[in-house]
DNA sequence: TGACAATATGTCATATTTGACATATGCTGC
DNA sequence: GCAGCATATGTCAAATATGACATATTGTCA
């Protein structure tokens, strides 16, 4: 498996080596990672399964898998409500944004 | 005028009187004033008008307005989108969102 | 190996968000 | 008063995101 991430859809991997994007454009792609990746982290902690995570977040499983996966079919809103909807706090959130990176481990 | 800010279409004060949100989507609601407030401060900064902006972001001049007045047709990723295209950084958005209120003056 | 749970991927009809436009309101200086 | 800008509000067709569903992949335990 290796570090291959390519994060879905938009071929990144979140250490650096972005295609041709804009500034802009990586900050954001970087936040959603982050985002997404804070997320799993937090379903975790609660020790949730996505399909439980899903019946809390009145959504589906495959949307779950989409959100940690970084999809871009998912919007930062999704992504920020999920969050709140699993316990994250705004200033949670904040620092999720705010922080380096968004390596998995 | 007086503090009668009841930030569009969601009726909401930004000093607390919330309806009959739960502490969620509060949280959600107090993100996206703080973020919408943050946007026109970073526009005044930048010593735009709503048109320039609004060219800068290739939106228009009446979705700037909304964006900054926090309405509710106004997405996430929109809100944040705009912050990068005008200057701020991810810090700079996690900040905003962190920050303990978004009042206006 | 197989069976089972968890997670991932693809598609689709519906729902929401978008930029654009018209138009209204506000705000200065005359 | 009335230009002239800047900002606000309402509407709409086109674009995008949504949950749901089917199905595929990936473990993991015997």
């Amino acid at each position: 498996m290796r570090k291959k991430l390519t994060a879905a859809g938009w071929k990144v991997s979140s250490t650096a080596d972005f295609l041709d994007l804009t500034p802009e454009e990586s900050a954001y792609i970087e936040m959603r990672l982050k985002l997404a990746d804070g997320l799993k982290r937090r379903r975790k902690q609660n020790r949730l399964t996505q399909v439980e995570a899903a019946k809390l977040l009145e959504s589906s499983q495959s949307r779950v898998a989409k959100m940690e996966a970084g999809d871009p079919s998912v919007s930062l809103d999704l992504l920020v409500k999920s969050h709140l909807a699993l316990g994250s706090s705004p200033r949670d959130v904040a620092e999720i944004i705010g922080a380096k990176k968004a390596n998995a481990a």
